[in-house]
DNA sequence: CTGTTAGCGCATTCAT
DNA sequence: ATGAATGCGCTAACAG
């Protein structure tokens, strides 16, 4: 006798199985303190009906919607697709599906997209966010009322426990393995200074040349191709030019790479090269291209775990957590082919 | 005077603002039918306390939970990254909120996900699914009674929109090109054949050499790099060897090229590669790799709102898109460079 | 234009 | 071990 939706409820797998609504809600939460052979009729009526519990009416009972709210700029990041999809995997163990939405690294799009987890009552958040730490964000975070857990990217509050890998010193291996090389001048090839990661990357970097006595070249113009051309050219073509390129994310790599190839200009050579955070086919360029490898799976799992954690209820006190990121040594460093 | 979840509700709204339910909630739903002075206190006494409407409960009410779902085989795909990146942006933009979840091409791991989606109510389905229709998946969509598109590969009942590109076409139009520019022993490498897009891409090969009174040369091992540089070194060393190779998907199109590369084969001068999709870097690489591209975003924005639209309750009948393909070419076919 | 009331499907006292 | 009844927050009749 199933409703207008035609999908059976609990009360007709009751009603068929003639018992109460009670125990076969008990089946449905684990079937503890149900008779043995109660609990098998019951089963058989649910599987015969097609039957699935309704989780917006369990929502509703148990405050909990079993869902994870995850805010990333873009899900066509390499990066996070790949944190995305250990989340989803972890997630999935405990029973949670996950909400993705993503933000662009636009403070008003967050906004947005809290509003919109707000009204679904995420049990939990994942969130890059942008900026550090906006008034207007902060209030819609405590409005959330739920646990957070901020990835690669921290938010201002202590209250929040964070994700992230070892920027300032990941940085500050890459610029010392480049002076090893013997290389003087280093360009530092930015991203978007307003981002955490990216500052955190520019301090480490001018922390390094400052103590070696170079000069601390920083170009932060590299949201595409053409800025991050003109932006190497100029430097290239000044007295002096440079020798080495530290490209501080992933597509400013990229296009150093190509600006480099396009222009004729011999990598290691000439120039040497290395980015911030592995690609797919770092290894397969000639030269290879020489990285800082963040471990993304690690920190997406640990991440999701400790939100896990702090949604089970016992409290558990904000944690800070990065994670060690690894040089990837391959050619355009200047380093020899290994074997 | 909030609930236990320190949450305001509808009806602590009502009380404030010292009107009935009924007023907030068409104040919720467009504020037709209320009279200004009051809609514009209502809407205060909404924002004074942070009212969000509570989702599980209007889902509850009116059976809709404005969630899609998204089954895909894995988020990591650059395609299909791309895919649910638009995906996201249109549904969205219709107030509805994307429930993500990976098959890995996994028939069981599918099963699960969609009984997950029965569970969470979505409103509509977006699915890529490995085999076009085993009974138990057939059954289980059917259970599910919402709205269906199946996207890159078809469905076998016709009662179910799909979203496809020309893959038949496609690979005819690849090996012409090949043909054209004289190769005579063209290795088609492919993937995990029980996909129909790998299918209907070998079919297109196939009638090409066929038609042409080329041998067909096809081999499916190329799931990893190890598998695909056996066949591909097993075909070169036969008598007569091979001078193309067309790859029939993103994965296989990158080992065929490490493959040529780590063996020291001169592309395209010895042998021409084409890949089925394109990839971020295929322009970068030396040669650049010639693909057929894929009209991605076209794909995901036609099939989202040709989800829409069945959802939208006036009953449009199945259809199948195909969404044509372009190839584009750069210099690891053979041709000239541009410009 | 506005308010009262009765469920949507489920979990949970409190009985038995 | 089991069942009857209440309410989670919201919308949709119906009045008025």
């Amino acid at each position: 006798m199933p409703n207008r939706n035609n999908r059976p409820t609990l009360s007709d797998v009751a009603k068929l199985a003639e018992v109460g609504t009670t125990t076969v809600s008990r089946v449905i939460n684990g079937g503890q303190h149900v008779a043995p052979e109660m609990l098998a009729r019951i089963q058989r009526v649910m599987t015969e009906l097609g039957y699935q519990p309704n989780q917006a009416a369990r929502s509703l009972k148990n405050a909990r919607s079993k869902t994870i709210g995850l805010i990333i700029p873009s899900i066509t990041d390499p990066f996070f697709a790949h944190f995305a999809a250990v989340v989803e995997s972890v997630a999935r163990q405990q029973d949670y599906v996950v909400l993705l939405l993503t933000s662009h690294d636009r403070g008003e799009r967050e906004l947005v997209d809290l509003e919109i987890f707000e009204r679904h009552r995420v049990d939990g958040l994942l969130i890059a966010p942008p900026r550090t730490g906006s008034k207007a964000l902060m209030e819609q975070l405590k409005r959330l009322s739920v646990p957070v857990v901020a990835i690669d990217r921290p938010l201002s509050s202590q209250n929040y426990s964070r994700v992230l890998c070892d920027n300032y010193l990941a940085a500050q291996h890459a610029m010392q393995h480049l002076v090893k090389h013997g290389r003087k001048k280093i360009l530092v090839l930015g991203g978007d200074p307003n981002l955490y990661t990216i500052r955190q990357r520019v301090d480490g970097c001018v922390s390094i040349t400052s103590s070696v006595g170079l000069d601390s070249i920083v170009e932060m113009e590299a949201a595409d191709y053409p800025s991050a051309e003109a932006a190497i050219m100029k430097r290239m073509k000044q007295k002096g030019g440079i020798d080495a390129i530290f490209a501080l994310y992933n597509q400013s790599t990229i296009y150093a790479y190509e600006v480099l190839q396009n222009h004729g200009i011999p990598v290691p050579q000439r120039v040497s090269l290395i980015g911030f955070d592995d690609f797919t086919l770092a290894s397969t360029l000639r030269p290879s291209v020489t990285v800082v490898g963040q471990a993304v799976a690690d920190m997406a799992k640990t991440a999701t775990q400790l939100l896990l954690n702090h949604m089970s209820g016992e409290t558990v006190s904000p944690q800070q957590i990065e994670i060690a990121t690894n040089l990837v040594i391959r050619q355009s460093c200047g380093c020899p082919p290994s074997t």
